[in-house]
DNA sequence: CTATGGCACGGATT
DNA sequence: AATCCGTGCCATAG
């Protein structure tokens, strides 16, 4: 059903394997720029308006995902529905412009990236010349929303003094998400600490903590910090409880510890996802909707005029010639990353129906190794797939596509239960007891290491 | 003596 | 080949 009408027998040559391996591993604003520069760089290449089904061809009436596909799920009824989903208004502005032309809030992209949720807040409250500097030090922020450049580049590489770009990195700092644009840690969360002491009381060793700390919180050696920093251990405790319950590190991050359900909290989106699950008009009877994002709308294809042209000889012929292979291969490929996509996913959620719709508990154990087998691609294939890609659930929650693989996830969460239930804090060894009787048998060391990983205090210092 | 964290080793996973 | 993860052992705090 892929095979096109054109009998263009193309062989699967090293440079085909290795452009769909890269497109595979790109996320879709990666891609996104992949596409943009090929386009730019190639003219045999062309971007249609005209809109179609990436998965059938077949031509569509608007942005909306082809009805004929949507509706015709090939594998049992009950099943998922699958399916790529282009979009143009994905990402409103990838390199943030200081331009004066941002003010189409109109319309509001559903998602939105980390550095263009920040700059709407700020940027009316900067002048225009501090702007270019806003938008590059957003430009240059990692996952976690931390700078991961220096300011003294920045004002050199704008020829402005330093306490300017700090004014204006201050002015990120205090926006949502609180800390966002720090150079450490330490930094994003002596913001946030900050902006909370305004508003109610702060145990006081937490800045010191904060401050000379840190290493040695995040290995929780509270008795040596305590001895550090001159102070009685109740203070590091009350302070490391503090932090963890309140600070957030990674201000980038869309959630940290504590996962309250029905949480309505601003819900907001800082990474846009590469995949979108959803059930049917938002219905949880209703089988699930998987939105594959395509950040491009239209349709990439080798410009036929090209194509034309070639037939004239021409003294550019070898050139062309080049250059219309290559525009070929990137739409092979491309088609190719997209089918790779659509059956991964597809298994995926699958599998893991009950972990989409019910939460953490219900994931079920399982291996990039397995299910390449099943999908009979190689492993790589897999890992290239799911590595540096996220997934909205239907929650609006999103999260990195890696957790669908996450071998401990529901043992920690079933742990968190439990300890939340308890009614006198339980020591590791009784844990490792009542899991044994749920029918989980790890080891009591394994307990402890969860139980640092969710951020949950050791048993002596948890009170009910 | 018990509970817990650090270190490090081996096997699984990527 | 490199990395991650569960575990066992031992030191240390309470």
């Amino acid at each position: 059903m892929l095979q096109t009408h054109r009998p263009v027998m193309r062989p699967l040559t090293t440079a085909h394997l290795a452009q769909t391996m890269t497109l595979l591993s790109l996320s879709a604003d990666e891609l996104k720029q992949q596409i943009e520069s090929e386009l730019a760089s190639n003219p045999a290449l062309e971007m249609t308006d005209e809109r179609r089904c990436p998965n059938c061809q077949r031509p569509l009436p608007g942005n909306s995902p082809c009805p004929t596909c949507s509706s015709a799920s090939p594998t049992a009824p009950d099943d998922a529905i699958v399916f790529i989903s282009p979009r143009d208004d994905f990402h409103p502005s990838h390199g943030i412009s200081s331009d004066e032309d941002q003010a189409d809030d109109n319309v509001a992209p559903v998602t939105e990236d980390l550095p263009t949720f920040v700059f709407r807040q700020i940027a009316p409250d900067v002048d225009p010349q501090k702007r270019t500097i806003a938008a590059y030090l957003l430009t240059h922020l990692d996952e976690d929303g931390l700078l991961t450049i220096a300011p003294v580049e920045v004002a050199q590489y704008h020829h402005v003094p330093m306490d300017v770009v700090e004014s204006v990195r201050n002015m990120i700092q205090h926006a949502e998400p609180l800390g966002v644009g720090s150079i450490t840690t330490q930094e994003a969360m002596l913001v946030q600490l900050d902006h909370l002491s305004e508003s109610r009381s702060i145990p006081h060793m937490t800045r010191t903590v904060i401050e000379q700390g840190m290493d040695m919180l995040s290995r929780r050696q509270y008795s040596e910090l305590a001895h550090k920093l001159g102070c009685s251990l109740r203070d590091v405790k009350e302070a490391a409880q503090f932090i963890t319950e309140n600070l957030n590190p990674f201000p980038g991050r869309s959630h940290w510890g504590d996962v309250h359900e029905g949480e309505n909290a601003p819900l907001q989106v800082y990474r846009s996802p590469d995949v979108i699950i959803s059930h049917i008009n938002e219905d949880s009877t209703k089988p699930l909707m998987v939105e594959i994002i395509m950040p491009l709308a239209g349709t990439l294809r080798v410009n036929p005029l090209f194509r034309n042209a070639l037939r004239q000889n021409s003294e550019y012929k070898e050139d062309w010639k080049n250059d219309l292979e290559r525009a070929a291969l990137f739409v092979k490929c491309l088609q190719q990353r997209n089918h790779t996509m659509r059956r991964l996913m597809q298994r995926l959620v699958a599998i893991q129906k009950d972990f989409i719709d019910h939460g953490e508990v219900y994931l079920k154990p399982l291996t990039r190794a397995s299910l390449s087998v099943e999908l009979e691609v190689h492993e790589s294939t897999i890992s290239r797939a799911v590595s540096s890609k996220t997934v909205q659930l239907p929650n609006r929650r999103i999260i990195p596509m890696s957790k669908f693989f996450d071998r401990s996830l529901n043992l920690r969460t079933i742990l968190k239960n439990i300890i939340v239930q308890e009614g006198h804090p339980l020591s590791d060894s009784e844990l490792v007891k009542l899991l044994d009787a749920r029918g989980y048998k790890i080891a009591r060391r394994t307990v402890a290491k969860y139980r640092a990983m969710e951020g949950i205090l050791p048993a002596h210092l948890r009170h009910a």
